[in-house]
DNA sequence: CATTACATGTAACGGGTTACATGATTTT
DNA sequence: AAAATCATGTAACCCGTTACATGTAATG
């Protein structure tokens, strides 16, 4: 069973759905953090079907296409539970914008200051959708809020986790943004039209 | 040009290294957030070389296999430098562990809180690892880390925002861990039936 | 009239992981 | 003698993304 089969469970655990409406919670990964375009859906829902872990039924819609209603069943759910508290493959995380952040050094000081206030600006913007959220939640969900067996104490759980990722995203752009900015001279700076005649190197790279 | 060549360009671009070096520091993902196998490093290095973005000039040793050392091309520098200030594709963070907390409602309490907290122990000794680490930059290379065109910044830059990542993992797991605590058992459904053993109770005692 | 939403699939491609393959030298 | 380190590659497989493919019905 693969990681966006449990994925799925855990959607089928709270509500019956069609793959469509699955797609759908996939691409707004909101409250939960993984994703799945309908391509990868499809197929899965009927490897979940194949393994009995969850059953279909069709629902006829008069104007609308007819669809089919995916239930978890007690099998699935068993194996959901199992898989819950069962400790995840540690995988170093991949961040595109770190691994840039690496090489920050050989840029235009300006450029990197640009791209890092930008995308801090972008972590900011996210944070905020979160905060909303939450406060609504806190407001909404109070009272399954204290209680880790309610869907809603879970949702509210990986909100938090959100928050505290687009929180450490966000300081660390703003950080280093504020560490690049006047940096002098880089690379490439005036739209490529000459190139820079001046070398700032003090060390040299070594290799034949 | 994938983001895995702009990963060696950018360990190639501090120094010259062989295919297994590359590798080393790869796995080793010390400072910077991406990882390879040298299944994957040694074919990009041909397709990196056949773009004109590195070199490489074989080593001869005695009593040991020789080697190809890999050396970063002006043009490789350019593309380098060019990749760092563009803005990455924004993709949903996948993590594992927040997507079981997304269906922690199911599971019993003290299983739950036991996964918690061991990842909590695990992303806290990772946290000690980075500000030891951290604590050595900023003695060792007190000159360079206000310099953001040398290197060690960069390196710098790339462990503080490990640290953010970890600390925000750390205190969303102890959170997490003390909230599902004492948590009615049988949440959805009598468990205990369909357990495979019980092995909970000699709690793996690893301290030493 | 055109676009978006509803609704479900398959196919091609690319990147990453695991396994296959070889071989010398140093350490235990 | 066995295992780990150095050193370099290829092949098979899995997962995820993008594109191909089809069709109705609200909405603008």
């Amino acid at each position: 069973m693969t990681t966006l089969g449990f994925a799925i469970l855990g959607l089928l655990a709270r509500e019956s759905l069609s793959g469509y409406d699955v797609t759908q919670r996939m691409k707004g990964r909101v409250g939960f953090f993984w994703g799945a375009g309908h391509s990868q859906v499809y197929p899965e829902l009927a490897r979940l079907e194949g393994g009995g872990f969850v059953a279909h039924s069709v629902v006829e819609q008069r104007e609308r296409p007819d669809k089919k209603v995916y239930e978890i069943t007690a099998a699935g759910l068993d194996a959901l539970k199992e898989w819950v508290t069962q400790p995840p493959p540690r995988k170093p995380p991949k961040d595109e914008l770190t691994l840039k952040a690496y090489s920050v050094w050989l840029a235009d000081g300006e450029d990197a200051a640009r791209l890092f206030r930008e995308e801090g600006r972008r972590y900011e913007e996210q944070l905020a959708r979160y905060e909303e959220i939450r406060a609504w939640m806190e407001e909404e969900w109070a009272e399954h809020l204290g209680r880790p067996e309610t869907p809603q104490f879970a949702s509210y759980a990986t909100l938090r986790r959100g928050i505290l990722y687009e929180q450490g995203n966000a300081e660390w752009c703003r950080w280093l943004a504020g560490a690049v900015e006047g940096k002098p001279e880089g690379a490439g700076k005036p739209k490529r039209a000459k190139k820079k005649g001046k070398e700032k190197k003090g060390k040299k790279k070594k290799g034949a």
